[in-house]
RNA sequence: GCCCCUGUAGCCCAAUGGCAGAGGCAUGCGACUUAAAAUCGCACAAGUGUGGGUUCGACCCCCACCGGGGGCACCA
C-alpha cells in the first residue's frame, strides 16, 4: 500500500525552499548564456487572481520554465498595471484613499502568485503607480511633447457620461464605454493627443515582420483599425467661393457619375456654407437632430439617410457640370476631408442618400450587373467607362490613370492616402493616474515641467472629492495645482488631468530591465541585452489597443535613439478565455468558479494541469469540460513512479531497458517538439502516455530497479516539472536529487533509440488496403517493393492483371493501381 | 452586409496528403473492500458538418452550402 500523496504538504514543503533558492531569477547583463525575454501581460490589481490569470500565468511559466531548462538565460518578470478607474471607484464608496486599496490588492496577487508558484523574478517587480515609475511616464510624455508628438486640440470627444470622462478612439466598442457599457456621447473638449498617426505607415509596414509569429487575427485586427486606404484628392469649385474644395474618393474612375456632394454636417465647412443663406435655419435645425442621436443610432446601418440641401453648388471638374452640395450626417467631418463628391450608382450609400431625396443617378460604369436605378444596388466593381466623355470605353483603371495625369497637369488633383487610425487621446478627468507633467500660464501658455521637478507627484487624496463630475479632480486640490510658471515665476496652474492608464502599460517592458535605476527609464544596455522581447502572452482582449500603443512606443522611442529596434514583442501568444456553461465568469451571472476555492480542492499542480491541458492554449476552456480532478489522479500516478526506482541515482541508462527507453526518448523528443510549438495540451497527453508506459515497465516488465525506468521517471519529473512544479520537485527529491528541479537541465534525446526496429507498411490496391507488412525503417523504395510485390494477398490480386502505377512511400505503404 | 477562424466517438481534444485515435473526461464490467469511496485492470464507441473537385490516396488542398465563434460595419 503506498502513502498517498499529498499536494497541500508538498506545497508548504517547497515553497520556502524555492524562496531560498530563487531558481529563476534572471542573470546579468553578461551572461554568456542565451537570453530569452518571457513575458506575461501584467494585472491589473482588482481583487484576488482568478481562473482566467491562472491560465495565463500556467501558460506563460511553461515557455518561461522550459527555456530556463534548456539552458538560457530567462528574465519573467511581473508587475501590477496599478493605476485607474476600479481603484478609484473603491475608494469612493469607501471613502479611502486609492493608494490603500491598490497596495492592499497587489499584496494579496502577489501571495497567490507565489503560491501559484510562477516563474516569476521577484527581483524585478513594478507597479505603475509608484511615483518611482510614473516619473518615467512623465518624461517620456515630454520627450514626445518636445518632438510635437503630444499636443492640446479641441475637438468632439467620446464621453462616458457614466465614467465621467474621455475615451480613446479604441475605448468605445459600438458605441459603448468598453469599461461599463453606458452609451457614449460627444462632448468638445480641448484634451492632449499623440500623433499615433504620424506613425500609421510603420505600424502597418512593420507587421510584415510579425507575420506568422504573432497569431493572424490580431495582426488583421491591427491592419482594419489602421485602415489605410489608398485613393485620390479632387479639388471641385463652388459657386461663389474664392478657393476649391477638396474631396477623398479612391474611386477617381466613377468621377463623371458624382451627380451631388455631400459636406459632414458638424463640419465647420457645412455651417460656413449654410451661414447667411436662406436655408440656415433648416440647416441648424437639421444639426441639432444630427447632435441629439447616440452614437449607438449613428451606427446603425439600416438608418434612413438624411440630410438638408445647402442650396449652394459645386463643379464637377470632369463636365464642367453643376452639381448641388447637402450636408449629411452619413459622411464624417473627421475622415479625409469632411466633403465628399457623391457618386450614388456606385456606392450603396450615396445611392440610398440619392434615392431617399430624389438626385440624380448616373450609371458610369459599365460591370454587367443590374442598373442601379431599378435595383437600388449600387454596383461596385470596376468595368468598363460609359456616360463618361473621352474615357468612354476604357477599363477603369486605365481611366484613372489618365484622369490623375490630366488632374495633376492641371493641379486639380493628386493621388493621397487616408487612414481609419485617429490620434490617441490620453487626457482623463480622473484622479488615480499620471499627471500630465505641464504647467498653464496666462502669459507663457503651456509650460512643460523642467525634468529636474519630476516626477509631479499626485497630491493626497485626503479631503479631495474623487467623485465623477467632468472635471480632473485634481483641480481642486489648490496647494497642489497653483505654482508657479517655471519660465517667468508668474502664478500659474498645473494642467490637472492625468494620463491615460495604457499609456502606462505602452512601456513596462522596457522598465522591467532596470527597475532598481532612478536616474533613467531604463537603462540602454539592458534594454539591448533583453529586448526585444521574445515570447509574450496574453489575452485577446488587447489585440489594438495595448499592443497597438506598444508598437508605437517602441517606434517613437527608437527615433529618439533609446531604442536599437522597432517591433516590442518578437513572438505573441493569445490565450483563449475560462468560461463556464458556455459564457464569461462573473458574479453577476451567478457562475463563477473561485480559484482560490479549486486551488484548496485540487492543489495549485493540478488546477495548472488541468488548464494547460484542456486544449490548445488559444481556445477558450469550458471549465465545465475540465476535469481537475483527473489530473490530480494523473498527478498521483506519476508521484507514485518516483517512489517505485529502486535503482541509484547516476545509474547508466544505457544499461537499461531497450524498449522503454525507446518509449522515453520518442515521448521526450514529442514533448519538446509540442513545447515549443505551443501544443501544451498535447505534451501533457505525452507525458501521461510515458507514464502509463513506464507503469506498465514497473508492473509486468522490467521491473522497478532497470536503470531505463529511473531514466524515464527523471524526464517524467523534469517534464512536469513545467506544468505541475510541486509534483516534480517532490518526485525529484524521492529521486534521490537536490532541488530545486527547474534547474535540473533539459534532457537529451538520443537519436539513435527513435529508430524502430521494424515498422509496419500498408498494402494497398487502388489505395484500398489489403495487408500490412512488417520490415526495416530503412528499407530502401526498391527493396520495399520487391517485399509487397512477394506478399501473398498482392500476388494473388496483381496475378495476371497490369500494373499501371505503382506508389512506393518508404517505410510506409505501397499503393498498386490495377 | 463584408472579412477571418472553426466543425473528428456522449464530451474535451490528437493525427509532415499515407492504417482515423495519442491523451483525458464520462460510461460499463472486473479486482481490492464487510460495504462504499479512492485505487488498479479491462472494455466501449466516430469514418471526420453536407455536396462536389484535385490526387494512386483527402480529417488535411480547392469550390459551394450549413452550423458555431470572432472581427469590421456609414472611413467615401
Amino acid at each position: 500500500m503506498h502513502e498517498a500523496y499529498d499536494f497541500k504538504a508538498v506545497q508548504d514543503k517547497w515553497l520556502p525552499v524555492w524562496d531560498k533558492l530563487q531558481p529563476f531569477k534572471s542573470g546579468s547583463d553578461d551572461d554568456a548564456r542565451p537570453k530569452k525575454y518571457v513575458l506575461d501581460m501584467f494585472p491589473y490589481p482588482s481583487g484576488d487572481l482568478h481562473m482566467g490569470h491562472a491560465e495565463a500565468y500556467a501558460l506563460g511559466d511553461v515557455i518561461a520554465r522550459y527555456w530556463v531548462q534548456k539552458g538560457f538565460n530567462v528574465m519573467h518578470p511581473i508587475g501590477w498595471d496599478a493605476f485607474g478607474l476600479p481603484a478609484e471607484n473603491a475608494a469612493i464608496k469607501r471613502d479611502a484613499d486609492p493608494r490603500q486599496w491598490t497596495y492592499e490588492n497587489i499584496a494579496v496577487q502577489k501571495a497567490s502568485m507565489r503560491r501559484y508558484a510562477c516563474s516569476f523574478d521577484w527581483d524585478r517587480t513594478l507597479h505603475t503607480c509608484d511615483p518611482e515609475y510614473y516619473k518615467w511616464n512623465q518624461w517620456l510624455f515630454l520627450q514626445m511633447y518636445n518632438k510635437g508628438l503630444a499636443y492640446r486640440k479641441d475637438s468632439a470627444v467620446n464621453w462616458c457620461p457614466d465614467c465621467q470622462t474621455v475615451l480613446a478612439n479604441e475605448q468605445v466598442v459600438a458605441g459603448l464605454c468598453e469599461r461599463c457599457d453606458s452609451a457614449v456621447t460627444k462632448k468638445k473638449l480641448n484634451q492632449w493627443y499623440l500623433k499615433i498617426t504620424d506613425y500609421a505607415d510603420r505600424l502597418l509596414d512593420d507587421m510584415d515582420q510579425l507575420e506568422g509569429k504573432w497569431p493572424d487575427k490580431v495582426l488583421t485586427m491591427q491592419r482594419n483599425w489602421i485602415g489605410r486606404s489608398n485613393g485620390f484628392e479632387v479639388k471641385f469649385e463652388i459657386e461663389g467661393e474664392a478657393d476649391p474644395v477638396t474631396i477623398y474618393t479612391t474611386r477617381l474612375d466613377t468621377l463623371h457619375g458624382a451627380t451631388f456632394m455631400v459636406v459632414a454636417a458638424d463640419s465647420a465647412f457645412a455651417a460656413r456654407l449654410a451661414s447667411g443663406s436662406s436655408i440656415e435655419g433648416e440647416f441648424k435645425k437639421y444639426l441639432d437632430s444630427v447632435k441629439a442621436a447616440s452614437d449607438i443610432d449613428r451606427l446603425a446601418t439600416d438608418r434612413p439617410k438624411t440630410g438638408v440641401f445647402l442650396n449652394r453648388f459645386a463643379i464637377n471638374p470632369a463636365n464642367g457640370e453643376r452639381i448641388p452640395i447637402w450636408a449629411s450626417d452619413y459622411v464624417l467631418a473627421d475622415y479625409g476631408t469632411g466633403i465628399i463628391m457623391a457618386c450614388p450608382a456606385h456606392d450603396q450609400r450615396d445611392l440610398d442618400f440619392a434615392k431617399a431625396l430624389g438626385l440624380p443617378i448616373r450609371v458610369v460604369i459599365e460591370t454587367g450587373e443590374a442598373d442601379p436605378n431599378e435595383s437600388g444596388v449600387a454596383t461596385s466593381d470596376y468595368g468598363t467607362l460609359i456616360n463618361s466623355g473621352t474615357l468612354n470605353g476604357l477599363a477603369s483603371l486605365d481611366a484613372v490613370e489618365k484622369l490623375i495625369a490630366e488632374l495633376e497637369s492641371k493641379k486639380l488633383g493628386k493621388r493621397a492616402r487616408n487612414y481609419r487610425l485617429r490620434d490617441w487621446l490620453i487626457s482623463r478627468q480622473r484622479f488615480w493616474g499620471t499627471p500630465i507633467p505641464i504647467i498653464h500660464c496666462e502669459k507663457c501658455g503651456e509650460v512643460p515641467v523642467p525634468e529636474s521637478q519630476l516626477p509631479v507627484e499626485l497630491p493626497s487624496a485626503t479631503g479631495l472629492d474623487l467623485k465623477p463630475k467632468g472635471s480632473s479632480p485634481l483641480g481642486a486640490a489648490s496647494d497642489w495645482v497653483n505654482v508657479s510658471c517655471p519660465k517667468c515665476n508668474a502664478p500659474a496652474k498645473r494642467d490637472a488631468d492625468t494620463m491615460d492608464t495604457f499609456f502606462d502599460s505602452s512601456w513596462y517592458y522596457l522598465r522591467y530591465t532596470s527597475v532598481d535605476r532612478d536616474d533613467v527609464a531604463f537603462d540602454k544596455k539592458a534594454v539591448e541585452t533583453w529586448l526585444p522581447v521574445d515570447q509574450y502572452v496574453g489575452g485577446v482582449t488587447h489585440a489594438i489597443l495595448h499592443l497597438l500603443y506598444s508598437r508605437f512606443f517602441t517606434k517613437v522611442l527608437h527615433d529618439l535613439g533609446h531604442l536599437n529596434f522597432t517591433e516590442p514583442f518578437t513572438r505573441l501568444l493569445n490565450q483563449g478565455m475560462v468560461l463556464m456553461d458556455g459564457s464569461a465568469m462573473s458574479k453577476s451571472r451567478g457562475n463563477l468558479v473561485k480559484l482560490s476555492d479549486e486551488l484548496n480542492t485540487h492543489g495549485v499542480d493540478a488546477i495548472r494541469v488541468a488548464l494547460v491541458f484542456a486544449g490548445p492554449p488559444e481556445d477558450d476552456i469550458d471549465w465545465s469540460d475540465v476535469s481537475p480532478a483527473g489530473s490530480l489522479k494523473f498527478l498521483n500516478r506519476a508521484w507514485r513512479i518516483a517512489g517505485d526506482i529502486s535503482s541509484k541515482p547516476g545509474v547508466n541508462f544505457k544499461d537499461g531497458d531497450v524498449a522503454l527507453r525507446k518509449v522515453t526518448h520518442k515521448s521526450l523528443n514529442d514533448i519538446s517538439l509540442a513545447v515549443e510549438s505551443f501544443r501544451f495540451n498535447v505534451c501533457i497527453a505525452r507525458i501521461m502516455e510515458l507514464v502509463n508506459a513506464t507503469r506498465k515497465a514497473i508492473d509486468s516488465g522490467c521491473g522497478g530497479a532497470d536503470p531505463a525506468v529511473r531514466e524515464a521517471a527523471e524526464i517524467i519529473a523534469i517534464a512536469l516539472s513545467l506544468v505541475a512544479p510541486y509534483t516534480a520537485e517532490e518526485m525529484w527529491e524521492k529521486l534521490g536529487h537536490k532541488p530545486a528541479i527547474a534547474n535540473a537541465g533539459w534532457p537529451v534525446v538520443d537519436p539513435a533509440l527513435l529508430e524502430d526496429d521494424a515498422v509496419e507498411v500498408v498494402l494497398q490496391i487502388n489505395g484500398k488496403i489489403i495487408d500490412r507488412l512488417e520490415v526495416s525503417p530503412s528499407i530502401t523504395k526498391e527493396n520495399l517493393e520487391i517485399a509487397a510485390r512477394a506478399n501473398e494477398k498482392v500476388a494473388a490480386a496483381l496475378s495476371g492483371v497490369e500494373v499501371k502505377k505503382s506508389i512506393v512511400v518508404a517505410p510506409k505503404l505501397v499503393n498498386f493501381v490495377i
